[in-house]
DNA sequence: ACAGAAATTAGACGATGTTCAATTTATAAA
DNA sequence: TTTATAAATTGAACATCGTCTAATTTCTGT
């Protein structure tokens, strides 16, 4: 019921407007229940951040299916942009979420977070055959910054105030130059 | 005074922690005073992220000063990483803040990131001599959303828990990518 | 039916941003 | 210098927030 509530909430108002205690009015619980179940609020946002993680990686998946070859990069391009764009709200509530700097990452979100990167590194794995895990891992990660860059970009206004109309093209672009100077056949 | 009260408690607790209340009390003025002269906390936020703007426009030209050719790029990938980590609440600040989804950007904030741009632009098209400007200026925008996702995975613990230590590697090697892919001679 | 454990609540607390009538301070004219 | 007008500043009230804890309700198993 929480973790319902509470996302629905995080889509419609953001983490912004985001509220252990809107959460607990919706479900007709006190706030100390909701928050106590949690560890605090900061313990509810990353649980529903994690479910939204998750959600991402399904959504991936599922938009990679029937695609076969070099379409599957653009594919997974275009996913990720689709699910941020989307899930305004809920994707942006991952990145604006900060918890104090002493605590760790909660493994639920890492792990969450590490499903998502693994289906990424597969895809790239297939596009650059023989090329050493490793390789292939940190080429992932850059390769998810770089796009990642760009859906920001996109969607808190900073391409559009600067004039750029078509970011999907431009991650597109960035990651098939690299991927070619990687040793990949597009 | 209240911009450098401002800039000063932004850097010391982020925007999480920022408060127009504690501003006041550090200048020795009222709540109501700080947050009328900026038409709410929303306009404080936003003038004093110009101003790290615009420091951080500074910081990128001196880092340039003195080097030449190529050995720019590398200086300003390498400028643009140094100051969000030398400067990171403030930094992570200007991405953080988001103004209400109906009003637009204030212009103060996009001159600010305009000029930030310019500079970028401005190395790009060394580097690519013959290029058409609107390319250059796209191609500018998508370098500075790729550097953008390094920086931000770099500083928000992203790489550090899919177990990327080199960020900055990253980032310059993708911008050189990039930019050879697009006709540069690195 | 009952006792112990678990879940849930109500309420107080300190802090936040917003608002606005009231007050103080600065400015310029007489 | 006095005075009147404008500007700056305040103080307090308000609604909301997350946190905490003692008290209460509800569940569970004997």
């Amino acid at each position: 019921m929480i973790l319902d509530a509470g996302g629905q909430l995080m889509a419609q108002g953001g983490y912004a407007r985001f509220s252990a205690r809107e959460v607990a009015k919706r479900i007709g619980y006190s706030v100390g229940t909701v928050v106590n179940l949690f560890n605090g609020v900061d313990g509810l946002v990353v649980a529903i951040n994690s479910a939204t993680f998750r959600q991402w990686t399904g959504f991936l998946e599922s938009h990679l299916h029937g695609a076969d070859g070099p379409d599957r990069i653009v594919r997974l391009v275009d996913g990720y942009f689709g699910f941020a764009r989307d899930n305004l709200n809920r994707w942006a509530a991952i990145y604006e979420h900060r918890l104090p700097p002493d605590v760790p990452m909660p493994s639920l979100l890492a792990d969450a977070r590490s499903a998502l990167t693994t289906v990424v590194a597969r895809e790239v794995a297939a596009v650059l055959p023989g090329t050493p895990a490793p390789a292939v891992a940190s080429l992932t990660r850059s390769l998810i910054a770089t796009v990642h860059g760009h859906c920001v970009f996109a969607l808190n206004g900073s391409f559009a105030v600067l004039g750029e109309n078509d970011p999907l093209a431009l991650a597109v672009g960035r990651v098939t130059e690299s991927l070619r100077a990687n040793g990949a056949v597009l």
